[in-house]
Formats: structure tokens, sequence, C-alpha cells
DNA sequence: TTAGTTCATTGCAATATTACAATTAAGTTC
DNA sequence: GAACTTAATTGTAATATTGCAATGAACTAA
């Protein structure tokens, strides 16, 4: 059905999945490492550095931006997009307590 | 057209995007905590404790394994499925790298 | 005002994902 | 063997995602 069900599952496993489904695109993850690399961006820039055709570059800034990751400031023609700070500290946060488990596996395997 | 085009990524971008993306569905986030939870699993447990069809969990830890995520032993009639601790430790190394980033956004914003 | 620039939006086609009923496969128990 | 249990596989339907051409919106420059 391509429908995720998500009144089955809790806030946070919605969270974290969430989370880690707008990192489940290397064109995401290639415009986030940029925006870190270079500290502030401008969408055009991106469009040459990545590679794929202008509306593609601008529904994976959208999604982005949903998630609340980046932000984006008009500048005149051009638009300037960052790494949202304190969104992104909060998402390490969230992602960091699941990631970072550790395990025994005394009873099994 | 629903296909990435992986071959304009680097390596480790399609790395991440795909060990986000597997995490990227709430019914697989569960299926993980329960594993780190309990230390050790039978599959029947996990559609009780989930609430999904069994097909269906049959086919996210299909997936979770596929990346390596977990492994499965068969045990009987029952499949121990459990947390593949090495693979873990490895994704978890390559996300926190990626997550861990820090920018100062003094150009921006 | 006209032309140019930059980015968002719309519309569409192709592929992927999610979910499950039905079935199969493989083992256990009697 | 027959009946039962557990989990994988197959087939199918519905929805989501990805990508881009075409277009639109907003600003700038001449």
């Amino acid at each position: 059905m391509g429908l995720t069900k998500t009144e089955m599952f809790t806030d946070l496993q919605n969270e974290i999945a969430l989370f880690a489904k707008v990192l489940g695109h290397p064109a995401r993850v290639a415009i986030l490492q940029h925006l870190f690399k270079i500290e502030g961006c401008i969408c055009g820039d991106l469009v040459d550095e990545i590679g794929l055709a202008q509306p593609t570059i601008s529904q994976h800034l959208k999604e982005l931006k949903l998630l609340g990751l980046i932000k984006g400031n008009v500048e005149g023609t051009s638009v300037c997009y960052c790494i949202d700070k304190e969104n992104w500290t909060n998402m390490k946060r969230v992602m960091l307590q699941f990631l970072d488990q550790d395990i025994d596996n005394k009873n099994c395997c």
C-alpha cells in the first residue's frame, strides 16, 4: 500500500523514522554535507555541486526544510540556505540516543 | 521516477543514505528497539509485539538482514533474530561521523 | 518596461515502498 | 504418515518517492 501505519508506533519511533527517512537519500546527505562545509549556501551552487536538475534539488531542500534541518532566507534574487543549528542538534540527540545502544548477545546467536 | 541516481554520489554518501533509509520506518525502529531490549528474539513475538501482519514483519526483517543489522539463526520451527553487533557498530560509526558535525553559521542566516 | 536571474511549483512518468491474503517450505509432534 | 507450528515467499493493490520539463513568481538591471 505504500502507506506507513504510524498509529501503531510510539511518537519516538515515528520521530526517529522520520528523521532517518529524510537522511535516506544521497542527494540530501550531499546537500547537508555541503552546507556544513561552506557554512551558508545559495541554491544555484547546489545544482552545480550535486548535478541533479534544479527542480529536483528544490524538492529535496523542501523536505529538509519541512523537517527543520535547514532554513532559508531570501536575499535578493537568491535564497540562502543553511543548517538550522538548534533543530540539527535536537535531531542528533534523538538519533544518537537510538543508535548508541549496546548489546550483550548473551541469550542468542 | 522513483529511481535514485546513486552514481552521482560518493560511496560514503550512498552508504549513509542506505543506512538511514532502512532506519526510516517505525516498524524497523521498533523491531531493533525490541531486539536490543530482550537481547535475542523469535519472530512470532514480534508479530504480537508490533501488530503488523506476519508477512509484513517478515519483509521488514529481510531488509534489516540485507543491510546486515540483524542476523537470524534457525532454531527448530522458529527463527532466532538478533542484532549483528559488529555490523551495528560499523553502521553506528558511519552515522555518528555524519551526524556529529558542528557548525558556526558565521556566514549566513 | 523589457529582459534576465533565481528559485518554487505544477504536472507527469517511472520506479519504490508498504501492507496483507494466500500459499509454500520446513520443521515438530502425535 | 497426518496434523500442527512458524516463518518465508508470491502476488497484488494502494500509496510514496524520485526526477525533470515546463511554467510561474519575485526580484534585479538595463
